[in-house]
DNA sequence: GAAGGCAAAGCAACCGGTTGCTTTATGGAA
DNA sequence: TTCCATAAAGCAACCGGTTGCTTTGCCTTC
């Protein structure tokens, strides 16, 4: 009890027993020409609990290969955003641990790294999510270990498994939707695609807007909007100069502002304006009225990566390495309808 | 499990040294008692480097008292909701800690936990964050081991230290900004209070707002009223039939359901409806309009906490525990008026 | 009665570092 | 030449576990 918590000599001097057999037995590794009388055994299993032992994982990840935790890399940057998809992520990855036969523990790092730096934890890991991206050291330290992982919504490294939704295939969706309601006069709004640094779905959204009006021989009208910016100038600009009549939207929280900037210049949506946005369904399921949505799937997408991590984790070497690109689900509520013909 | 990644002793066998000496020169622990000629110091760094040797965390944390570790507990209840306030606790706190002089390592802990199980991570944490709460079991082991923590918007122990902000003098604010408008039909929106389980906001808030509405003889009207409710039905039976002037939400996104809701019912806001909501100040920045709000102060809460951690860890014994209320803070805006007298 | 076999438990090395203390080498003073 | 202080580096215990192998004791069996 000398630095606070009990350890194995503690509890082996408790019992009176030596430390292997209290190790051997707490971890059940009896065979192997070891065995315990079992009044022994019920003795040490009392004394640990009385004690309040609880092993030293930095210990045990000493010398074992296993610790049945689960590491999660990324969460600084990926849940730093408000309304974020990681969340629902990261709540379905422990959901489905969490109901795994041996269950695991399932930390979250949320440090800030230096990109040059490695985001290692201290204790061994037996499996690892990446969200999005992680740092090339971390990257490589993990292939390096033999690691088990699953990078979400990301780039993986050759040989690696990643779950990644189709935001390709769902941008496709939305203007396939929009021009099939009749319109032609389609905006898209959302960030800058940063093509060096920032994420995939920001160039894969905006360029896929791009060819498929170009595509089918319209004009497409991009006017970068963050959500920060002034929802009210931007349906000035783009509706009433422009007479836009639908716009694709890069996130939730920039489509919830459109709309309710459209209230304000009394633009009835969707009446006079179609507005359909990427979104998470939970997000979306908390918002009145329902918006036109493309589904991001982020409950599948975090229940897939921890099913691959295990089946990985379980069988190891026998499991192929997966790209799952998920596919996204167009999900038509209350945002869109035909142009105004009025 | 070697995978070529060479130890101290192999380095300390290139360079033709004892590990203890390659020890202290890699960690610079000179002095006390200890010194080195410049030329087997270069040496050792010199192999060290081309061996590519990089120290075993693990190892490493075993024999160090200080793991500078810190763990947030109840990340997995908390940071469950979407749009939640704990998401900028934590990322400033993650925020302080960076910049702290020695960095430490921050991880939030997203596990599921039987609530008579211990939370505790298996390896050595020197300081503990709790989200709201964590088990019984959790925080009698981080008072027995005198690891430093904060409560965050939560009630801590005798003698614990907490960061809590003050929903009562907040409410109060609310209700009383809505008097001097002029309202006196003032309906509560939340979720009903279950005074055993669940946060103390739930009472706090409820609570204080029967008893101001008392205080000032008028009429109280509460209708449990969750975010995925019919915000619909719920004006209709506040605002059209009792002739409510004016709503105070429990949550921001139930603040915007109903803001919506009145768009659907051609309830002008704030003209005929004012809607005061608790909000989160990052989750009201990204929302337009502008809502009139009762700031939780989520941002100094995360500061704080960290701060007194910080100062608990570095003055271990030194630091009087504190329990911080701070103050909420009436943000007006544009969803708040006088009431409608036409 | 001695040898053999097996159940039950302990010894001690090891994982990869850190650190208090000891040993060895070196040089200057007496 | 002898002694001693000090610089330079090594020894070995320790952190808290795991595990191969050995020891102890008891019961059979010949």
């Amino acid at each position: 009890m000398k630095s606070g918590m009990p350890s194995l000599s503690d509890v082996a001097d408790a019992a009176g027993v030596s430390k292997s057999t209290v190790s051997r037995i707490l971890n059940n590794r009896l065979g192997n020409g070891f065995s315990v009388r079992d009044e022994v055994r019920r003795k040490v299993i009392e004394t640990a609990k009385k004690l309040n032992y609880r092993p030293n994982l930095i210990a045990k990840s000493l010398t074992m290969q296993s610790t049945r935790m689960i590491h999660i890399f990324g969460g600084n940057h990926a849940l730093s955003d408000l309304g974020n998809i990681y969340q629902t992520v990261v709540n379905n990855i422990t959901q489905i641990m969490d109901s795994a036969s041996k269950d695991y523990d399932v930390t979250v790092d949320m440090s800030r790294h230096a990109s040059d730096a490695s985001e290692m934890p201290a204790w061994k890991i037996d499996g690892a999510i990446i969200l999005a991206k992680c740092t090339d050291i971390t990257m490589d330290e993990i292939v390096q270990l033999g690691i088990p992982y699953v990078v979400v919504n990301g780039a993986c490294p050759e040989g690696g498994s990643s779950v990644v939704p189709d935001d390709i295939g769902g941008t496709q969706m939305a203007i396939q939707h929009l021009l099939e309601l009749g319109h032609s006069k389609i905006a898209y709004s959302g960030p800058l695609p940063p093509y060096l640094a920032g994420h995939s779905s920001l160039p894969d959204r905006h360029d896929t807007y791009l060819s498929e009006m170009q595509k089918h021989g319209l004009e497409s009208i991009f006017w970068p909007h963050d959500i920060l910016d002034s929802a009210e100038d931007y349906l000035k600009e783009t509706v009433l100069e422009k007479g836009v009549t639908a716009i694709v939207a890069y996130g939730h929280m920039g489509a919830l502002n459109l709309l309710q900037a459209a209230h304000s210049l009394n633009i009835a949506v969707p009446e006079q304006l179609s507005i359909v946005c990427y979104c998470d369904e939970y997000a979306n399921k908390v918002m009145s009225p329902g918006l036109t949505f493309i589904d991001l799937g982020s409950q599948k997408m975090g229940k897939v990566a921890a099913e691959l991590l295990l089946d990985q984790i379980q069988r190891p070497g026998r499991v192929e390495p997966q790209r799952i690109l998920l596919q996204e689900k167009l999900v038509v509520r209350n945002t869109t309808a035909p142009p105004y013909s009025g």
